[in-house]
DNA sequence: TGACATGGTGTCCAGTTTACACCAAGAGTA
DNA sequence: TACTCTTGGTGTAAACTGGACACCATGTCA
């Protein structure tokens, strides 16, 4: 026991809500705990902070061991710090959001054998900790954040017909939304290229695939564009 | 030395940016540091998290103490976390910030006999630590969040002229606005009462007095009202 | 009493948002 | 092969909202 400081402190960690999009559903990661505290329970990956990493390395990094997942676009949530959260002991959590295009981070084994897995966002098993209260929070954020910045698109892959778009929207703003006057509004922004590509083994009419031009966006934000919906 | 752990910890703080509006000018409250890192420099009040307190409780705590306020709107910001922000060890650090009616709060003596300062934003001294990036941070946010929550009013007095609010709206976001047409939006949201008082002590015509009724306001949020300026 | 400073008021135009319905294309099936 | 089913794709008109804009009123002070 070798770490010893003047005054006691508490523990950091950091946990991630992971959000994807599949089959219309909005869903988020979960990982089986083995360990102690809640062991058996579905809890929000995340881990404990290390002296020589900030804490968003800290979250990308248990991200990575506990689920596989590299490269996504993460943002920090908020800290969650009442005095009982852990029954262990005093530990603070500072909580990340994650979006990630499902389609290519289909669930795997995680590298330390817990079980991972996508739960639809209005189905969600009872929790470890407060993490029901993270979870409620990141969708929270969600939601308000999914009109006023283009971040819908890390949700999706890489080409998807409007359709597609627009139920994403509807789910996370949860109300309808008119096709005519969605796909006017968000063509309209200049923020999408037509690819020659359409919907492949569809029962139906394929739709023409868009893709999202980020480089657009920068340049456009500088010009003080802003993207609202 | 007592308190030792398995493994090491970061040392949690808590600072608090605390604004306040006086003379047309936007502020911010910063304490001079006596002690030991930074000594002499101007600083965010706030101090490290006890393990028997909320983060919420201690950042409420420690405002109290290094400068008297108590009862004041405060709200999570941000937490830093780079690894090299604090030259002793390894500190993260949960940001707070708080808006006050100055008039109430004028500069008293600190308990604990730090010297604190009421600085007009856009004349900030060289802060300690990353305090410069933490107020840069709340000031974004406060840009941002002045627009959809009504959150102006806790900057100012109970009582307030209609001109007031337009200048402190004004100066938040950086921009002129129009004197019709922000009297005629306000007023038309019904979230201000006509008192029956007037400016007092003004070289020209007084203007009539206003309150924030936050229980209306509270009222039409359940009812799906927006605050939208 | 005149100059000065701020208070207080309404209209019009433009742009944006909303509501709304039908034909097209392609797959599946009888 | 024709019918049905599902989703793709398109435009217009009405309502509303946001922004530009100028003048008289009131009270202080010199």
């Amino acid at each position: 026991m070798p770490f010893t400081y003047e005054y006691p402190r508490p523990a950091l960690t950091v946990d991630c809500v992971v959000f994807g999009f599949d089959e219309g559903d909005l869903k988020v990661l979960l990982i089986e705990r083995d360990l102690k505290p809640f062991a058996g329970r579905w809890a929000l990956p995340g881990g404990f902070v290390n002296l020589d990493e900030t804490i968003d390395t800290a979250a990308r990094r248990e991200l990575a061991e506990e689920t596989g997942l590299t490269e996504i676009y993460l943002e920090q949530l908020y800290t969650f710090g009442t005095v009982d959260r852990d029954p262990r002991e005093r530990v603070v959590s500072v909580a990340y959001y994650a979006l990630v295009k499902l389609e290519d981070h289909r669930p795997r084994a995680a590298t330390d054998a817990r079980k991972a897995a996508w739960f639809n966002v209005d189905d969600i098993p009872s929790l470890a900790f407060d993490h029901a209260e993270i979870l409620d929070t990141a969708l929270r954020r969600l939601k308000g954040k999914v009109r006023y910045e283009p971040i819908g698109f890390e949700l999706l892959p890489e080409k998807f017909p409007l359709s597609q778009l627009q139920h994403l929207y509807e789910v996370c703003l949860e109300e309808p939304l008119d096709k005519r006057n969605f796909r006017k509004k968000i063509l309209g922004m200049g923020l999408l290229t037509e690819t020659d590509e359409i919907q492949q083994d569809v029962a139906h009419r394929a739709a023409r695939l868009y893709r999202f031009d980020s480089r657009r966006y920068q340049q456009l934000k500088k010009r003080g564009f802003s993207f609202w919906l």
